[in-house]
DNA sequence: TGTCCACAGGAAATACGGGGGT
DNA sequence: ACCCCCGTATTTCCTGTGGACA
């Protein structure tokens, strides 16, 4: 092909490409990208939008005691993932801070963000890093000198500390110390009005505290009921206006990535990201979001979740799940039961040196799988033949395959 | 109706592993 | 560096069970 040709030909391409882009602006899409002034913008118009009305009311009525001088008791916040508790609460603390600050009310908040895992010590050793009151630490440093650095740290002031502590849940052991330092030692020996938000999905958090705690802790709760599909349908409309381009969608995206979201989860994180990939689909395509895309972005997402879910699981759940796959595949797509299963998964363990797991503890990974809807299992009984776990897969053939063919690379076996 | 298959799945024992205390 | 402790994973042991078959 001829040098201009070519040249012609990608300027071409990429006219074409400039005429049915779908996405004016990705990051509008994904909040990780977002910088902080864009995302406090961006729950502006949220909010402004009269989602998460109640909520909001439920805070301002807890946090009114402040502007008049008196002390709130301390607040636990209930919802599921996605749900916008810690955008909600971000917000709202900044709003505040803003009100104190032109009532000459001293305030200041920290957010202790525990959204992994970490026991008591890494919790402290956080919690002194936001007050600067300490670097960070592995080890060598005992809860008591952390605790002490705390206290010295805030000995100087006393206005209002709200301590927004979110996922309080992940607070791995010595969640008792961690508690007691906070509600109990803490306000003790500090001048400041401390004000603790505590943020978990679990209802039940409170439960398995220390009583002498419990007791001691006065909370006032909110709780964040999953969105609805208005709700998802405005926060969905705000992203669309800002991250693409108009006339890019079809009538009826909104409300259907709406529907589909608010069935299964409400949560609006994934239901962004389900507008977000119907329209990286529709860009590749050169054309509208339809809601035909939106169904094929839909389960993609699905599939990715599965693969995901099994490429992050322990090996000897994916040796199980490849033992059943090949299994069922041998038997020509006819269900299977646990003794067949767990023969070619003896074998799998053989060639992958895992050493292999009883039947008992077997059976308790195929309930596993079946959870996570991996495969579908049921007990049925053959008479006088015994009975057993009848197992089947009930997913797409290609995803079945992919599954498969992960697995396997992952641990390097040949066919 | 009773028997008995072949496994399910509960409970308790035991192995494992990571982190804190000394 | 060493040991101990505790929470979790796995094993061991065991009882229970629906229904075909005689």
């Amino acid at each position: 092909m001829e040098p201009t040709n070519v040249r012609s030909n990608i300027v071409g391409q990429i006219q074409h490409m400039l005429d049915h882009t779908i996405i004016k602006n990705r990051r509008f899409l994904d909040d990780e990208q977002l910088i902080k002034a864009e995302q406090l913008a961006v729950l502006d118009e949220i909010f402004n939008a009269n989602v998460r009305n109640a909520e909001i009311h439920e805070l301002s009525s807890h946090f009114a005691p402040v502007l008049r001088n008196d002390h709130p008791v301390h607040l636990a916040i209930w919802g599921k993932t996605g749900t916008g508790k810690t955008l909600t609460m971000s917000y709202f603390l900044n709003l505040l801070a803003e009100m104190c600050s032109k009532k000459k009310v001293p305030m200041r908040y920290e957010h202790l963000d525990l959204s992994t895992p970490r026991p008591c010590f890494r919790a402290l050793n956080d919690l002194a890093c936001l007050l600067n009151a300490s670097k960070r630490y592995k080890k060598g440093i005992s809860l008591e000198e952390l605790m002490l650095r705390i206290e010295a740290s805030l000995t100087d002031y006393n206005g209002y500390l709200v301590l927004f502590i979110d996922e309080v849940d992940n607070i791995k052991r010595d969640k008792d110390t961690f508690m007691t330092f906070l509600v109990r030692r803490l306000p003790q020996r500090i001048p400041a009005k401390l004000i603790l938000v505590f943020v978990s999905n679990r209802l039940d958090w409170p439960d398995n505290l220390d009583p002498r705690v419990k007791s001691f802790l006065k909370l006032n709760e909110v709780i964040f009921k999953p969105y609805d599909a208005v709700d998802l349908q405005r926060i969905l409309s705000i992203r669309v206006e800002k991250a693409l381009r108009k006339n890019s969608i079809e009538t009826g995206v909104i409300e259907k990535v709406a529907a589909l979201s608010s069935r299964d989860h409400g949560d609006a994180r994934q239901a962004v990201a389900l507008l977000s990939r119907s329209a990286y689909l529709a860009e590749k395509a050169g054309t509208k979001i339809s809601l035909e895309l939106v169904d094929e972005a839909s389960s993609q997402i699905e599939h990715d979740k599965y693969i995901t879910m099994i490429r992050t699981a322990p090996p000897q759940l994916q040796i199980v799940m490849a033992a059943v796959i090949q299994t069922i595949r041998k038997k020509q797509d006819s269900p299977i039961d646990t003794s067949q299963a767990y023969a070619t998964y003896a074998v799998f363990c053989n060639k992958t040196s895992l050493r292999p797991l009883t039947r008992r503890a077997f059976t308790d990974m195929i309930n596993e799988l079946d959870m996570y809807s991996l495969l579908r299992s049921s007990v049925i009984s053959k008479g006088r033949y015994g009975r057993t776990r009848e197992i089947a897969i009930d997913l797409p053939q290609e995803l079945t395959d992919k599954i498969y063919e992960g697995i396997l690379l992952n641990f390097e076996i040949r066919s």
